[in-house]
RNA sequence: GCCCGGGUGGCGAAAUGGUAGACGCGGGGGACUUAAAAUCCCCUUCCCGCAAGGGAGUGCCGGUUCGAGUCCGGCCCCGGGCACCA
């Protein structure tokens, strides 16, 4: 590579030539000098809080795709500012969390030394980046002023009853010795280290999310969101509509149970010919038939051992007749109720009525034990006795068959009717059934928020009292997990032991840590306060500041992280906390990088590395090259070779500053164009559309410089201001160059002039049967009869309209299109 | 299987239903230079043609329209997410 940094970008000796390394490190000083990025929270006009997702400080440093998202974010700060906003642009840590820990046990050093190291690092990028970053109030959740309020936090939905121990089947990651959520196992194995998990029970903390799943659903249509991070909320939050049946279950004796099952086709109940139950059923103690006895029980060990991952990947179907019947209440037939593993205990009731003629697991799991298989619904045009020889899940122009007085109607009809018809009995309720999971916080580890708990043998589980916050991660020598699926906070006895807090009696702590995605909940929350000791978040500034203006991030935490913070936000405006229910206003997912075409990857040895490319080029070339390859929101291709165009025009744009002239007056033609381009630059950054507004004064400097011009020094400076979102240290050095004392961003976006900017005489396309057959150049208010009169005049079009032309159909200024 | 994105030159990519390929990379030619680098200018979708010009063209097949990369229907391929969720 050529050493573009030293090169003269012009042989005029008079001109300095530009350095970006001189320029970014002075502007990064003047910067921090002067405050210049650090806004009066309690003052300032037009708040506008320009949030990006804060990093997880790794050692490898900051990743080329936290620069690209970081660098989207300060641009559109950036340019909120000049718009006349008040900017808060704050930046922290995400430092905690099983990732740090397990890299801390890889090389050997304790996690609360080798991140601040990390921390360190990633400062010292972001700083090289020119992000407009409020470094007072920069936060990482691993500082005991930061987690004594995750904490709080914790307190809050304890207190409301959000938060609850439960022993549960969890994942279990031999390799990281800790419990997994659902989320963070992939295929069966670790996200994290790629180990196969196994399935545990433990006990284990929640926090009641699926109370709020119709909220966290409904809000969806109300935000400006981009609409894929919706669509993936939406699925994961998985609401089903349906209705809850009750099955009696027949007995010989005096008891009489019911089984109540979740189903989404009601209208198929009378084809429904048996019941399963999920194995951890309790019911299924209950009604099992002595003589099955040893059969189901069998079953149910079986399930127990298998990892929860392999049992809903395998799709053999298995499971045990109970010896037990219950009666169909649309047929009043008894059907044999069953024991397998393809229902889930954690959906639904974890029992369904299985229609083997219209679901494909219960067909398969029918063919597998010989049960009857009855069609009730029939497609257009298919006989109501027609053969099944596989699931018939067609449910579009079918009709309900083979069930009685409901036979003949289209399938939503009948899913109504039935159900209403079953209610008059008690029989069935229609209801709503979600995906969505409660939130298992605990992680039995060390690298975390212990969760705030007692327990006292006298007084049960009792929450720390607010005033003794934080609970503080004690120093632990050894931080390694072990088989026990305890957290190595138990091995330290000190810690470990605590006089209750009700009663004074010796007590032990919860040893738990909470989760990384607690800590990211509502860090938001955190920083316009991040240097109050006294509360979590001040009352007045949150209501100033909050929500958050502008939140752009990566996809990859479209559900996790955004539902997390949604939820949490509306539990704190229950509890009167915070005056809005949705913390983010305005949410944007950006798109990803690859390199040379493909995924970047360590193994793959082509990851980016932004130090390198900074040093080669500058920071301000690699934030506009990055902003260049493609649209925002989509991502784009990095390739080294393309870096030098962008670093081109940079240096086009220094020369121009220093070769303005002053006097005299500018060229109407090249103004004509600034004001095109101040204007298509604007609308394309508010749609964050950098691409396109970068290759706009692209094309402005084409014009500016074309034929060696001499530009005019009011020519000029509005691009520097255009420019300064993209590369701020080069367009502050152009506008101290140009005369001015105070920074670019204290100045305002320039004026855009729609006068100045008319084109009066344009080229008009011409064509014949929509054929381009030519172009005319009219006044661009030239009428039909003007441009006709053209058009025919020119020879190309002539030899293609002959005669008088069927019909005219004319785009004013733009086209004109002769029919023959 | 289901739900999102996306398929346009040699490459990254632009295009309110109205001149497809802006801008940039790469390539070719030229100016400046003793020379090179840098800089500046011109050309660069494909095919036929010396040229003038003509024809084709936005994953594939059809449709709507004076006119379709853009809208509609049906496919194919690539990327991402979800998946025994009743």
């Amino acid at each position: 590579m050529a050493d573009p940094t030293t090169t003269p970008s012009r042989p005029d000796a008079e001109a300095p030539a530009y350095e970006p390394a001189t320029v970014e490190r002075k502007w990064q000083a003047r910067w921090a000098a002067n405050r210049t990025n650090s806004p009066d929270l309690a003052r300032g006009e037009k708040p506008f809080y320009q949030l990006m997702m804060f990093p997880y400080p790794s050692a490898e440093g900051l990743h080329i795709g936290n620069l690209y998202a970081f660098t989207g974010n300060d641009i559109h700060g950036r340019f909120q500012r000049l718009q006349g906003h008040t900017v808060f642009e704050p930046i922290g840590y995400d430092a905690f969390g099983i990732h740090s820990e397990n890299y801390a046990l890889k090389v050997g050093v304790p996690p609360s030394e080798l991140i601040p190291r990390n921390i360190e690092n990633f400062r010292r990028q972001l700083h090289r980046a020119g992000l407009m970053v409020d470094w007072s109030h920069e936060l990482s959740t691993t500082d005991r002023s930061y987690y004594k309020w995750t904490q709080w936090i914790f307190l809050q939905l304890y207190h409301r009853g959000l938060a609850y121990k439960k022993r549960a089947a969890v994942n279990w990651c031999p390799s990281c010795k800790t419990v997994l959520s659902n989320e963070q196992v992939e295929g069966g194995f670790c996200e994290r280290c790629g180990s196969k998990v196994e399935q545990r029970q433990l006990e284990q903390w929640f926090f009641r999310i699926t109370d709020y799943a119709p909220r966290l659903l409904k809000n969806l249509e109300t935000i400006d969101w981009s609409e894929t991070t919706r669509t993936a909320q939406r699925n994961w939050i998985g609401a089903s509509q349906g209705a809850r049946v009750s099955f009696r279950v027949t007995d010989d004796g005096d008891r009489t149970d019911d089984i109540t099952v979740f189903t989404t086709r009601p209208d198929t109940i009378f084809g429904a010919t048996y019941l399963v139950l999920a194995p951890e059923h309790p019911l299924v103690d209950v009604i099992t038939r002595p003589e099955q006895r040893a059969a189901v029980q069998q079953y149910r060990e079986r399930t127990a051992r298998q990892d929860i991952i392999s049992r809903k990947t395998n799709r053999e179907k298995t499971g045990a007749f109970t010896g037990a019947t219950a009666i169909n209440p649309a047929t009043g037939q008894a059907i044999p109720v069953w024991v397998a593993d393809y229902v889930l205990m954690e959906y639904g009731t974890g029992a369904i009525m299985a229609v083997p003629g219209h679901d494909e697991r219960d067909y398969e799991f029918a063919t597998a034990f010989a049960l009857p298989i009855v069609r009730v619904v029939a497609g257009e045009g298919v006989e109501p006795d027609a053969p099944l020889h596989e699931a018939d899940v067609e449910v579009a122009n079918a009709r309900v068959v083979n069930s009685g007085e409901f036979s003949g109607l289209d399938v939503e009809q009948a899913k109504t009717r039935i159900v209403t018809w079953l209610a008059g009995s008690g029989a069935a309720e229609p209801v709503t059934t979600y995906r969505l999971h409660d939130w298992c916080i605990s992680r039995q580890r060390y690298w975390g928020p212990p969760i705030p708990i007692i327990y006292c043998e006298s007084c049960g589980t009792v929450p720390v009292p607010e005033k003794d916050l934080p609970v503080e991660l004690p120093y632990v020598e050894d931080v390694r997990p072990d088989d026990s699926g305890v957290s190595p906070l138990a091995r330290h006895e000190e810690w470990y032991h605590v006089p209750c807090p009700q009663c004074g009696k010796r007590a032990r702590r919860e040893t738990d840590v909470s989760d990384t995605f607690l800590d990211s909940a509502w860090y938001f929350l955190r920083y316009p306060s991040s240097d109050r000791d006294d509360v979590a978040f001040d009352p007045a500034l949150t209501r100033k500041w909050l929500p958050v203006s502008s939140y752009i991030g990566g996809n990859e935490h479209a559900v996790l992280h955004l539902l997390y913070s949604r939820f949490v936000t509306m539990v704190l405006h229950d509890a009167g906390l915070v005056s809005f229910e949705e913390p983010f206003t305005k949410f944007r997912a950006h798109g990803l990088i690859i390199r040379e075409g493909a995924k970047m990857s360590k193994s793959r040895g082509n990851v980016v590395n932004p130090d390198q490319y900074m040093d080669d080029w500058g920071a301000d070339t690699v934030r506009t090259y990055l902003m260049f390859l493609g649209p925002f929101e989509e991502g784009g291709d990095f390739r080294d070779r393309s870096i030098s165009g962008v670093r081109r025009f940079l240096d086009r744009v220094w020369a121009s500053v220093h070769d303005a002239r002053g006097d005299g007056a500018p060229d109407a033609d090249v103004m004509r164009k600034l004001h095109q381009t101040i204007a298509k630059v604007g609308d394309d950054i508010a749609k964050l559309s950098y691409n396109t507004a970068i290759a706009a004064m692209m094309e402005y400097v084409n014009v500016l410089r074309a034929h060696e011009r001499v530009p005019h020094r009011a020519e000029v400076e509005p691009l520097v201001q255009l420019l300064s979102p993209f590369a701020p240290h080069v367009a502050e050095e152009l506008w101290e160059t140009l005369g001015h004392t105070a920074s670019i961003f204290e100045s305002r976006w320039p004026r855009f002039d729609a006068a100045l900017a008319a084109e009066n005489r344009v080229k008009i396309a011409v064509q014949v049967n929509g054929k381009l057959r030519g172009t005319v150049e009219a006044a661009k208010d030239a009428d039909q009869a003007a441009v006709l009169a053209l058009a025919i005049a020119d020879a190309g079009v002539a030899k293609f309209a002959t005669g008088t032309p069927k019909k005219v159909i004319f785009v004013p200024g733009r086209l004109l299109n002769l029919v023959v």
